[in-house]
Formats: C-alpha cells, sequence, structure tokens
DNA sequence: GATTTCTATTTGCATCTGTCGATGCAATGG
DNA sequence: CCATTGCATCGACAGATGCAAATAGAAATC
C-alpha cells in the first residue's frame, strides 16, 4: 500500500520541465483501494452504519421485522440497504422459513480497519 | 452506540400484534453514526482513499503538483476530490504561496477507526 | 505590468443513490 | 386452498456524484 516518490523542491518550473520523478502506482495496491473503498462507501450511509452496528452487537442473527422499528424508513427502503451491504460482503442471510436472519462477516472489515489503525 | 432489544420469539403473528417492544433509538448514537458515516463516504471512492493513504505517508505537506501523476485523473476532478476531503475534516491545506499543501486530520479517522476496531 | 504556473471553481452531463409505493413471492396458518 | 405475514424487487423520482473542458484567480517570474 505503500506510494512513495520523490519531495520535489517547491519552486515554479518552466513549461516543459516535469513537477517530479513520474511515480508507477502497483496495480496492487489499487485493488487494495479499491475493496477498502467498497467497503468504506457501504457504511458511508448513517442507517447502514447503525445497521452494522446492531448486528454486530448481537451476533445471534436478528431478523427484519426487528431491524424496522430502529429506523425511520419504509420496509423496502431498509431491504435496499441490506442489500446493499450484502453487495459488499459485509453482512450474510440465512432465510431457513419465513423470516430472514442478518448476520455481519466481521473478517470483511478488517482490511479497512487496519488500514485506519 | 449501544442498540438493544429484545429478540422476539420467531412465529407468525396476527395482523394486531407487535413484532416486539419498541426500540427507542438515542439521539447521541444517531449523531454519532452520522459523524463516523460522513467520514467513511468520503473514504468510499478508491482516490480519495489512496489520496489520504499517500498524505498519511508523507507527514510533510505535498503539493497537488505531485499527486496528480499519481491518478489517471485530470487536475479538476483530483482537486474536486480533495475538496470532498476537505468538507468531511480529513485533510487540511495551506497554500502560503503558489502551491497548496495537504495533511491529514488524523483525529478525524480515530471515531471510525476505533468504531470498526 | 505581462506572462506563466498552480490550484480551485464553474458548467454540463451521464450515472448512481436514497426513498417510497406498488407488486411479487415464498412460507405459514386456518 | 386461501388469506396473511415477512421480505425482496420493481418503477419512479429528486438529489448527489464522478468526470472533463473551460474558466477564474492568485502568486511567481520576466
Amino acid at each position: 500500500m505503500s506510494v512513495d516518490f520523490d519531495l520535489t523542491p517547491k519552486t515554479k518550473r518552466r513549461k516543459g520541465e516535469p513537477c517530479c520523478e513520474p511515480v508507477v502506482y502497483p496495480d496492487v495496491d489499487r485493488e487494495h483501494a479499491l475493496r477498502m473503498a467498497a467497503v468504506a462507501k457501504a457504511l458511508g450511509d448513517p442507517i447502514r452504519l447503525q445497521l452494522v452496528d446492531v448486528l454486530r452487537r448481537h451476533a445471534g442473527k436478528v431478523c427484519v421485522a426487528e431491524l424496522l422499528p430502529l429506523f425511520d424508513v419504509s420496509q423496502p427502503t431498509l431491504s435496499h440497504h441490506l442489500k446493499k451491504l450484502r453487495d459488499a460482503g459485509i453482512v450474510g442471510v440465512e432465510r431457513p422459513g419465513l423470516w430472514a436472519y442478518y448476520y455481519v462477516h466481521d473478517q470483511a472489515l478488517e482490511e479497512l480497519s487496519a488500514w485506519l489503525a
């Protein structure tokens, strides 16, 4: 994830002169950033962030009907947010019967958490 | 940030019966989530995440001309992303002369980092 | 002062996002 | 088998977002 380049002297440059040595960005770092940004983006909504918070606290699975009264949104909107979290790999779901039980994939947050720390 | 509620038995309910005890969400938690979601949202773009990464590694300030070759976007677009990070309070800028020197406000990431861990 | 350099803002556009109402659909209960 | 319940998807909408070209504007150099 390191991106090193030379700090150049801060003087005005003539037209043709390059600012600094061109830096080649490693592809691996790019992929790393793409994954973490996807997770951060999914957490970038207060409702989704609170959803993850609730689901983390209840390691046992929680059904959607129990989540709905916590938030001031309609059921389809809540379902939409849960789908975003599913698509980002942050939560999982099981549907043994009529209810859908959600839970958090803790390892999905590890990469971003480690980078932030 | 705790959101506790009783897990109710998972049986089909009659029309009038409530799913579970209504849960009152503390306002403080809402504000907490709003702040963290705003930070996460700003980090929810790979370019901005890499920008923060570069700026974190170079505690000394870095000018925009040095950042530009790292990313495959135009200068106005890079400036736009930097503004997003500024608005989120994640980075700061100083302009003593012709160059703009950016740096990371580490404490802006602390709340989200602590919650994720 | 005129020109050049560096960065920010404006403008415009296609796409994405959050939201809700309506609908679909599987599972349960009568 | 039919009505009800839990949840997902669809359709539609306003607003936000990412991007680039053009422009603006401040500072340094001539």
